[in-house]
DNA sequence: GTCTATAACCTGATAGAC
DNA sequence: GTCTATCAGGTTATAGAC
């Protein structure tokens, strides 16, 4: 072995597997995920996995942060634009997620699944990507486009649930609205076209207070 | 054995098991349930849990149904009060569901999981529950209160995602939201009873065409 | 009907040869 | 670094005693 090749560690593969791994993860779940699925698909053997990941948590770890972090896009840059009105911005938003979304049909489950199955690590992984500091400028730029007076009887959980509510109904039941509601995969995203804009909609009279 | 024991067969100890299995499938999900748990909290052993039934997948089945039956409330009675408005009759509609989910907060996600693990055999059941016959007068009734023009320009997606997106959303986020936003059970309840006529106001809106 | 014992299998994980 | 071989533990499932 030369001294170019030294520490290798082959990262083309790592990062073969760490897709792999990302992918069944998010299709199925941890538990309903074995590392015999995730060796397979990458097209390795088991103790070839445990080599780069020794345990199976570890090979969670290692993809978890990345996955809440991709549901997690930079939406302060966006809030942010004063020069757009607050629709305008909203639009934006409901963009990037919806296109999160369809690029990743199953992260809203996945998301929810571990949410349910362990909360405290959930929040350990948010704390340690400072999620704070991605929510700060956010609710900042928010509670000066809605003025000191609205700010204060404003409900963050009813933002919340609005937002996550609308915008992850039609990739949560896929599924189901594959088998009841369309034939094909452009009739799913042809109904999504016309439902971003109502949620911008639904967002901005929440936003604006009319919905009293 | 006397004659009227004969073929017993325990139906207080099933009806037990059954209740079992039906609250830890909804509460882990079907994978990350073992036969183990359930006679463990039944208070019996591995082999008398498979002399009920059989295997895993019969175990499941047994509860699968009546557990569907649970999400699915009968509905056409409260829809059909055409003494009553029909904001009145879905606020009716989102307190019985509302009231289902407060009871087992878990459903939502037991149902949204299933919908992916196996859309085939979800539908199946729904089919063999005769969920038409349950949706039928619900449409009718629904097309008759918003009349034949607007039942012809309208969205059943549409009206899907917003029942259930907004109706499931405090429910699937529950665990976040226990971290996030409450610091009790009693909060999470009094936020509850807020969302719960901002749900009506959302969904008369959408069936009054009044979100334009 | 309910138990003990056990089979057959799969999973995660490691040792050790190459 | 990647393989074969192997282990320990847990899972579903059944056989057979009582």
């Amino acid at each position: 072995m030369s001294i170019m090749e030294e520490g290798k560690n082959n990262k083309g593969l790592e990062a073969k597997i760490i897709a792999t791994a990302q992918r069944l993860f998010i299709e199925k779940g941890f538990a309903e995920t074995s590392m015999s699925d995730i060796a397979l698909e990458a097209g390795i053997n088991r103790p070839a996995l445990h080599y780069y990941f020794r345990t199976k948590e570890r090979m969670f770890h290692a993809v978890f942060g990345p996955i809440v972090l991709s549901f997690l896009p930079r939406l302060s840059g966006i809030i942010q634009q004063k020069d757009k009105s607050l629709p305008e911005r909203i639009k934006e938003i409901v963009d990037v997620y919806s296109h999160i979304f369809v690029k990743n049909p199953n992260l809203p489950l996945f998301i929810v699944r571990e949410m349910q199955r362990d909360p405290e690590h959930l929040l350990r992984v948010l704390r340690s990507l400072q999620v704070e500091s991605y929510l700060q400028p956010l609710l900042g730029a928010l509670r000066e486009a809605l003025g000191e007076e609205r700010w204060n009887s404003f409900s963050l959980p009813f933002l919340f649930y609005t937002f996550y509510g609308l915008l992850a109904a039609p990739f949560l039941t896929k599924g189901m609205g594959m088998q009841m509601f369309f034939k094909t995969e452009d009739e799913f995203r042809d109904k999504l076209s016309q439902w971003k804009p109502y949620v911008v909609r639904q967002l901005v009279a929440l936003l604006s207070g009319n919905d009293q």
